[in-house]
DNA sequence: CTACCCGTAGTACCTGGGGACTACCCCGCG
DNA sequence: CGCGGGGTAGTCCCCAGGTACTACGGGTAG
């Protein structure tokens, strides 16, 4: 925590990566170690320099930043956190960016100040993203994530044995009855009982209908999306 | 921007109204209008003085600050923005408070220049997050899309004719064969046929693993409610 | 102690769903 | 002009899935 943070400067624009490395080395604890013209690059000089924080510019000829991101955040033992900073806050490079691993995203109109600021939190494990990057990763994470249910049928599932709700999740998966059995490790015709009871239950009348009714109530969720 | 930011601060606790009230009031850009003792009370008050911002504590009598967000940011015309801050940063709380409608959502230790720079933010319209709080939001969003986003699931749908689309959306729905025949005003034989060239397409075995595939395209989506 | 629920499992039976064909019509494209 | 793909539809066949009914051991609420 007292050691200064190490970081490196990946931009395939020279003066880009001038400024940003006064800019930081203006900082007590902050020190640029090195900096890297294109995302190859960056990922060589990682593992020679093992810096603590790297700037990522996603423009960059060759292999680009969301690409280098993703290989140098991939390997389970990496500690180096990256903090990506684009020009364009076009939404596409920003969630690829998240997705790819990457612990902040921030537009290079930042001031001096935020980016030091930025780098502190990412380096301390936190994560940072610009203001209207942040408000947009919210709706969208509103948007997949909303459906609370908490509708009548939801109350249904209530009238469910745990067993039988289990079973449901397995129909919901798209299993057969004797895929279920084997899973349970029970006879096929004691899944098949399960299964009657479900449908019974339920008021519904074949397995297809089950799995539309697990998804609907949210008792399986989509995986993706 | 010229003008001052209205401030109003709901929480059941008066040492923390009055604290917020002053370390607010001591910036010249914000002003704090009102005070709100729980939900109820921040929904009236709002009414009363509409305030561009509330800062709304999680842990209220009666009606919660979630709750109290999610009314006040229901309505489509709804300007006031809201900063939730919480004692504690459990996750649910987070999500509950996100998918209610917050802006924002800050831990009450946050220093008095990160709360006002917040208030700034949602008043500009952004977003802004406690770090850790946005590390984990970025996680869970990872999570949520990542799994099956542009694989090779999405990509197979393509492949199938419109109208086996069509077909599918039907199954998905949990019909039977002669029920969307009925629908389509077709041969039950036509949507046999229909649905043998989908099973083989997408590699499955019968329509309830059509319906479960159809659910986590998205071709269809759970419903809500 | 009794009654009930749950999970288990069996037998017998029926049908909707799905595979494997073949076939016709229409339309757009080379 | 012929060819191919999409949508339609038919026949034959088989089995997974679902219904109905019975049954039994274990747990527990009354």
């Amino acid at each position: 925590m007292t050691t200064t943070i190490r970081v490196l400067i990946a931009d395939d624009q020279m003066m880009v990566r001038q400024g940003f490395t006064v800019l930081l080395n203006a900082e007590p604890d902050i020190e640029v170690v090195g900096q890297a013209v294109d995302g190859a690059d960056a990922i060589d000089q990682v593992a020679e320099l093992a810096p603590d924080v790297v700037l990522m510019d996603i423009r960059m000829p060759g292999v680009g930043g969301i690409e280098a991101t993703r290989r140098l955040t991939e390997p389970a033992g990496a500690t180096v956190k990256i903090l990506v900073l684009t020009t364009f806050d076009l939404d596409e490079y920003v969630y690829e960016a998240l997705r790819a691993g990457a612990s902040g995203f921030l537009l290079k109109d930042a001031s001096a100040d935020e980016l030091a600021h930025a780098v502190r939190v990412v380096a301390a494990g936190d994560a940072l993203l610009a203001p209207n990057i942040t408000k947009r990763l919210i709706g969208e994470f509103s948007r997949v994530s909303a459906a609370v249910p908490r509708g009548p049928l939801r109350e249904r599932v209530g009238d469910l044995t745990e067993r039988e709700t289990e079973v449901l999740t397995l129909i919901a998966q798209g299993l057969s009855n004797a895929e279920i059995a084997a899973r349970l490790v029970v006879a096929e015709q004691t899944v098949k009982t399960h299964v009657s009871r479900i449908l019974f239950k339920l008021g519904l009348r074949d397995r297809t209908q089950a799995a539309v009714f697990a998804y609907e109530t949210g008792l399986v969720r989509p995986s993706a999306f």
